[in-house]
DNA sequence: ACCACTATTCAGTGTTACTATGTACCAGTA
DNA sequence: TACTGGTACATAGTAACACTGAATAGTGGT
C-alpha cells in the first residue's frame, strides 16, 4: 500500500491486534488473513508473528497451543486483564491523536 | 506523555506538520511551541527540526531565511504544490486508517 | 559580563514494520 | 513415492522515524 502506511502502522498496529483479540481469542495466520481482508494488503506475516510474540513478553495476552486440522499447531492468543487495560490506554491515546488530526483537517491550524 | 504517543506519531507528525503549513509559512521554533501548546508536551525540538529537513530534502516544501527581531535568522516553511500533493495522499491515508479503527472500537471484528 | 529567551543543528539510541527466507505439518494427486 | 499447495510459525537483517542530549549562535536586559 505503500510506505505512509506502513509508517503510519507503527504504533497503531499493535493496538489493532489488541482490538481484535479484545473481541475474542485468535492465532497469527488468522489475524494476517482478516487484515488482509480488511484492506491491510501488504502487512507481512513476519511482521504479525513478531508483534504478537512482543505482546506475549509484556504480558498482553494468554497463550495456549491448539492442534490444527490442517498444517502445525496454532498459538491462540486471548487479552488478559492487563491487556485489556494497555488497550484502554491506547484508545485514549489514539482518540487525542485523532481529535486533534480532525480539527487540523478542518482548517484549524 | 508517554511511548504510546511516541510510537503513534511516527508517520503522522509529518502530516501534521505538513497540515500546519498548508494553512500558512511557519519556521520550526514555532511549530514546536504550537505543538506543544496542542497538548503535543514532550515532542522535542530535534524532532521537528529533523522532520524539517526531511520534508525540504523530498521537495515539499520550500524555505526562506527570514531575520528575527531576537535570535538567530529563522528558516521559514512554506508547503508547494508537490507538498500539497503528498498532503492529500496522506489524509486518504490517515482516513482509510481512521475508518478501521473506529469499526475496531465499536466492537466490530 | 552574565543570563534568559529565541532559533537551529546533529550524533547516537530505541522501537517498529518490512524483506526474505526457513521450518514444519497435512491432504490430495500423479 | 514424490510433488504440490495450503496451513502455521519463526527469525536475521534492514529502513524509517521520533527521542535524548548536547552544542552553537544571536539578541536584549540586568
Amino acid at each position: 500500500m505503500g510506505k505512509q502506511v506502513t509508517e503510519m502502522l507503527k504504533g497503531t498496529l499493535e493496538g489493532i491486534v489488541l482490538a481484535i483479540l479484545s473481541g475474542r481469542p485468535a492465532y497469527g495466520y488468522e489475524i494476517t488473513a482478516w487484515l488482509r481482508d480488511q484492506g491491510f494488503s501488504d502487512i507481512a506475516e513476519g511482521t504479525v508473528y513478531a508483534l504478537l510474540i512482543r505482546i506475549e513478553q509484556r504480558g498482553f495476552v494468554d497463550v495456549e497451543k491448539v492442534p490444527s486440522e490442517k498444517g502445525p499447531p496454532r498459538k491462540v492468543y486471548s487479552l488478559n486483564a492487563q491487556g485489556r487495560e494497555y488497550l484502554e490506554e491506547f484508545w485514549r491515546t489514539w482518540s487525542f491523536l485523532a481529535e486533534r488530526l480532525e480539527q487540523l483537517r478542518k482548517g484549524g491550524r
